[in-house]
Formats: C-alpha cells, structure tokens, sequence
DNA sequence: CTTTTGGTTTAGGATCGCTACATGTTGGAT
DNA sequence: ATCCAACATGTAGCGATCCTAAACCAAAAG
C-alpha cells in the first residue's frame, strides 16, 4: 500500500517543478521529499525522477502516479472538509422506535418536520412496545425510542441510557353517542360497573390501568373484546356494542356515533424520549428530540 | 493530511464489524488497529468508533469517512496495478483462492509453474468454498479465485469481477473393485438403488447434484456417510462400504481396490477463474491465468 | 577554475507504529 | 450467582521511519 506522504511529495514535485520547490511548499527540507521520493520508487520499482540538468525531470510513470494522487489528494482533503462540516449536521440513519400510540399520533409529524429541517437525516421507525424500545435502546437496535410509563409502573432506564419527558398523556372512556352516559363532564369506575369492554390485550398500559382502577374500587371489568389495532377498537365502538379506555394521544377526530368523556380518577401516563446517553451528542438524535418537543407542543395547543 | 493506513484501518472496521476481524484482516493485532482509529479521532477530533456491548459501532461521521477512505484505497490500488502494468512484470504479492478440489488437483501444479517462470511472484493459497471465493475476490482478499458451478446453479459474478472457463471437470461413480458394476463401461442411477453413498456433506455440489439426479429419477439416494475430506472418503471405498460419486479433477490414482465408471447423465461442472475485473491488468493476475489454463491442458491430455 | 544552484547521501535524534501483555466490559454458559 | 469467553483498549518497549543538518556531487554560469 503506497504511502500518502510520499504521494504528495511526488505530486508537488510535478506541481513546482523541482525538489528544492516542491521541499518548500510542503514545509520540508529538499532531502526530505528526496528521501520520500526514493522510498516510493523502491516500494513501485520503478524509476520516478531522472536528473535533467541541474534539476529533475519526472518519468512517465511518474506522471502517471502523480495524476492519481492528486485525485487521491483531492478527495481525502474533500473528506476533511465533510468531516469538519459534518461535525454539527444531523446525517445518517436513525433508528426510531415508538408505542403504538405515539408512532400514530406523533411520531408521523415528527418524521416530517425532520425531513423538512435536516434531508441529509434518514429516519427509520419501528413500532415497539415500551419495554422492547428500552432494550432496543439499551442494545443498540434503535437509537432513540418513545417510551411511556404510569404511576403504578414507573419507568426505569438502565445505566447508559437518557431519558427526557416530552410530556403526559390521558385516557378518556369512549363511549357510543347513544350511551346515557355520553353527554357527562366525566364518569368514574361505578358508573361504568357491568359494561363490557373494547380493551387492548393483557400487558398493555391500557389493559393495566383499567383492572387496576377497577379493583381499587373493589370491581372486575368485563374485558369482553382484546383489540390491539385502533381502528377495529373505534369501529366496535361506533357499533355500541361496548366502551373504550383510549389515550388522547394519536386519537384523532372522533366519528359522530363516538363521544369521549373524562375519567375519574384521571388515567395519565407519562411520555419520554430515551436514548443511549453516549449517542446524546449525535446531532441527529438532539435534532430528533428537538423535533419531538416541537411536534408534542403543537399538538398540545391544536 | 489524514493518514492512508489511518483510513485503512477504518474501513476494514466497516468492512469487517469488528476491530479484532479488521486486525485479522489486515495482518495486525487488534491493539493496533485500535490505535490507529484513536489516532485518526484525536487528528479529526471525531469521535469514530462507540463502544457496542462487547464491539464498536461506527458514528456517522466514520461511515462518511469510511466511504470516502474506500474510494481512496480503490483509487491508490488503482494506481499501484497502472504502475505494475507499466513495467509488465508479475511480481508481487498474488493472493488466490481455490475450491478444495482444484486446490488439490490444479494449483499444486500451477504454483510450480509460476515460481518457475515469476520467481518475483509469491503466491498465496487458501482453499475456499466456491461462494466465499467470489467474495473474497469482490472484497479485495483474494486477487484471484478458481471457482466451479453447475448447470442447475449457473454462476453470477457480481459487477467488478469478471471470469473466464478453463473447461469441465466430470464426476464418475466410484465403486469397490468387487463390486458386481466395477467392470461396467457406464452406470445410470436405476443402477444404484439401494447403494450406500459417501457423499459429501449438504451443501456442496456433489450432495447436492447426486440428489437432485436421484429424484429426477424418482429415487432417493441413501447417503450414509457425509466426509468432507478426499482421503477418508478413498479410504471408505477402499474397505467397500460404499459408492461414490467423486470429480475426476484432484482425483489423482486410484488403488486396485476401487474402481472408477462413468455416470449417466454426465455429472459435470464448469470451473472458472475469477478477478476484480480492476486487477485483470495486473501481469501477475494475467500469468497466473495463464499458468492455470496450461496446467489444465495438461491434466486433460494426462 | 571558481562560484552558484540544485539534488543526493549520510548520520543522528525524534517520533511513530507495531507487538506483547495487562486491564476492563459484556454476554452467555454452568 | 459465578465463571468464562469474546472483544476492545491501555501501557511499555523495541525497531522502523522520517525528519534535519551537514557533507557531498554534478552541472551551469561567470
């Protein structure tokens, strides 16, 4: 593998014309760049320089070596100029993992936002349950994640993660408009007792919180249907057929035979953004986080 | 200025995913070539490489310089082929690759007859399965490779590589001398229903071509003993155990005990040699393709 | 001839870059 | 829980490398 040093001495020879010349421009003394120029030919075995005169005159070969070096010149000064620009600019991939909810009421926004402000940035996005974006996170597979947690089940972020709060996220009851309860300010766990419920599958936030409240109020819910996809969960409900506990965030506009009403006590989780704390200053990720925050605000105040 | 082996270092991480691989590949231990990376941090103050439990992943920056370095180390090898082209003469390091079959019934031969005629040259061998060879050769390990394909698996060269046939090489049933078909001028696969075949283990072109005649034939083939190694598979045969279907390229004789009878159909492969099409200008890459097609001639009129 | 200009050689000291070995983590196996 | 294997990195030291300085050589100019 030829030498990058005695490329450029032999480059800057053909470029100034001499040893003496060529030793200057680099910041050398003449049997500097004589000595590196008898390396490169013993390393090509071939003949480089022939004296002419008092001065030198380059071969064939020579000029044949000296072009590509000074593409090879060209493009590694080209790489430090990308480096040091690079230094700041969010590039590259980036491996966003997110729950369900946020990967449909926020994170579609935020891909967007990014796309505008840094092109260069090429995000990717999984959905993943809370516990499987830690892991992922803490792994390596992704190198920011969504997350959330509720009070009864607080977060834990393992050592070489960071983490930040975007913000919180409540659950209304859906109910069918038809519903006597559908016009009320905001209902608790008894006077929903006996109804059956459009739930999402056991492990799930949702699923939690419900049997939870219920049981602290000395009830069972009746978890008639285990949905996990929206869309079915919303369209059961405009069937009447059953009531939903289902965060406001990534909801949407609700169809007119749907009513959302609070409940009491107020079903919160809280949202984060984490992140491998060595990746923290990986512009792309403060990018991406900044993005997040924006895009959470923006749907706070719609 | 950034360093050539500095960048070779890099790349080879990317090449390779590991630091370790990257020493093995490029004939370092790994304490340098973390060296090296942490050199070319300080030099860019960029951080490169980030630890990833028990390896490194590389930063955005890395794989932009990464890249780049990759385009330098094609451009300067570039140049070190145009600089040997130039002088005609097959010297240097020549790395090759071969399929254990050529490698014990062809290169033997060839590498005398290169040492002979390019004592300059020095040939390095490694035996090497037909894909890994092709590989090797795309990834610039191997400079050239003797590869073999079959009609049911026709051989792709992936773009930078090009090939050229040096002939066919036939595979006959090999059978115990006591054997009731020894004598036979051909033998089809009816034949051999019921035999016990020493084959070699999945995967490989003979397995794989002994049953796929097989069921062409509606049979299934019994294959008893999986030996990957020639002299065991011989030694096998010797004590008439077993029928074999073994190539007749690094077949060398035969004991009085076993006897060889063609196959019908005709069980043949295509051997290739194979090159960075880049590398083709190298004479040495030339006379080695030389020395190859003259020493299959020879085995042929042998 | 002598001088001037320019390149090469030699000697020597600073630096570099490798290896061997020790150390620190991590993840899987017992 | 504990050990072990895999992998990366830190340290010390030795040999190679690369520079400078100074002597040396060769060609043109006076």
């Amino acid at each position: 593998m030829l030498d990058l040093g005695r490329l450029r001495a032999l480059h800057a020879v053909a470029q100034h014309g001499s040893v003496g010349a060529a030793a200057t421009a680099l910041g050398y003394t003449p049997s500097a760049v004589s000595q590196q120029i008898a390396k490169l030919e013993r390393e090509t075995r071939t003949t480089l320089l022939e004296r002419r005169g008092r001065g030198v005159a380059l071969t064939d070969a020579a000029h044949l070596l000296s072009a590509t070096a000074g593409q090879v010149l060209a493009l590694v000064e080209h790489a430090e100029v990308a480096l040091e620009e690079q230094r700041g600019a969010a590039v590259g991939e980036l491996r966003v993992g997110a729950f369900a909810t946020a990967a449909r009421g926020l994170l579609p926004a935020t891909v967007v936002r990014l796309a505008e402000r840094h092109p260069q940035l090429d995000v990717r996005l999984v959905e993943l349950d809370p516990p499987d974006c830690l892991e992922a996170v803490a792994r390596g597979e992704l190198d920011l994640a969504v997350t959330h947690d509720w009070v009864n089940a607080p977060l834990a972020v393992p050592e070489p993660v960071s983490r930040t709060r975007l913000g919180e996220d409540v659950a209304d009851v859906l109910l069918p408009s038809a519903h006597p309860l559908a016009e009320r300010d905001a209902v608790e766990p008894e006077d929903l007792a006996g109804e059956r419920w459009i739930c999402q599958p056991e492990g799930t936030i949702c699923h939690d919180w419900l049997v939870n409240t219920f049981r602290g109020a000395g009830m069972e819910p009746d978890l008639a249907y285990r949905i996990a996809e929206y869309e079915t969960q919303l369209s059961l409900l405009a069937k009447g057929i059953g009531v939903a506990l289902l965060p406001r965030l990534g909801r949407g506009a609700l169809p007119d035979s749907v009513r959302a009403v609070p409940f009491r006590p107020t079903p919160t989780r809280r949202v984060f953004a984490v992140w491998r704390t060595q990746a923290g200053r990986r512009p792309a990720v403060t990018a991406t986080l900044a993005a997040l925050r924006d895009c959470w605000e923006q749907r706070e105040t719609a």
